[in-house]
DNA sequence: CTCAGTGTTCAGTG
DNA sequence: TCACTGAACACTGA
């Protein structure tokens, strides 16, 4: 689930049931690697009996601030999310319309119960996200090392032109960099450069400023679109690549009909149409 | 059975 | 130092 605009849904949920409330109960699954150094143990120790005072984000990170040091701090992976009772996980892929509201969910790997009687769980069902638990989570690793978040604090054209004048890495690249846009992963970074209209193979330092203030604004707008619509994908605007890229087929086009072509670059399988970005 | 995958990290290489 | 590649992590679902 989880690039900017999921997780940022994840925040707003804990918002709306876990702040302000004093957590009762904890049941933490058995998982040495999804609570990596924390480990189980301290991690509900950690949480128990504490006041929810808010719900932090910064990336792909969200961390909890309690009345009480240290504090829990939560990453999805590929594969992560949190859930309420009552929360419907619409499944948006193509027809199957299912809502699972089986409680509590598969692959659980932290419950709380609130003292209003609210419950919060986080799944992870291929165990690549991690729970941690930090004094001060923005200023410690791994949050502190990351870059601007382009929800809240995306740098000035200026500053942001300089940010790619001092790099050589291929752009594509660079914008699944944390550290140096935090949130950005593999379908935002082609969406960005298919509406700025710019070839993902290129590197940083050759983009021309026109194409910078556009990849800025496309940035920009695509994350808070996203966000606007809760990362509800089936309201995302028609015209976006991101419903057209998935599966390899080679008669993929957009909504315009532009060819789709499908390499891999930095490691990911890149979406992008030639004849637009170049 | 095989393989890709909305993520991150690390070793090896240039 | 920088940056790239590939592998590893772990496991589901197509």
């Amino acid at each position: 689930m989880p690039e900017l605009p999921e997780v940022e849904r994840g925040r707003r949920l804990v918002e709306r049931v876990a702040v302000g409330r004093t957590i009762v109960k904890v049941r933490c699954a058995r998982d040495s690697i999804v609570f990596e150094d924390a480990g189980p143990a301290r991690m509900r120790k950690a949480l128990l009996g504490r006041r929810v005072l808010a719900a932090r984000r910064r990336g792909k990170h969200i961390w909890f601030e309690l009345d009480k040091r240290p504090w829990p701090t939560f990453h999805f992976g590929m594969t992560g999310a949190f859930h309420t009772p009552g929360t419907k996980q619409l499944k948006l892929a193509s027809s199957s319309l299912r809502t699972d509201d089986t409680w509590p969910p598969r692959f659980v790997k932290i419950h709380l119960w609130f003292d209003d009687g609210g419950e919060l769980v986080m799944t992870n069902k291929r165990r690549l996200g991690r729970l941690r638990l930090r004094d001060d989570p923005p200023n410690e690793p791994p949050i502190s090392e990351l870059g601007f978040d382009p929800l809240l604090d995306l740098p000035s054209p200026k500053r942001f032109a300089e940010l790619l004048s001092r790099r050589s890495a291929l752009i594509k690249a660079l914008l699944l960099d944390q550290s140096f846009a935090a949130g950005v992963g593999n379908w935002i970074a082609d969406e960005v450069l298919y509406q700025a209209r710019i070839d993902p193979r290129k590197r940083a330092h050759e983009l021309s400023r026109p194409e910078i203030d556009r990849l800025r604004r496309r940035l920009k707008s695509v994350i808070e679109k996203a966000v606007a619509v809760d990362a509800r994908k089936d309201r995302f605007p028609k015209t976006w690549l991101f419903h057209y890229r998935w599966g390899k087929n080679s008669e993929a086009v957009t909504a315009r009909g532009e060819k789709i072509e499908h390499i891999t670059l930095a490691g990911r399988t890149t979406a992008w149409v030639p004849e637009v970005q170049r």
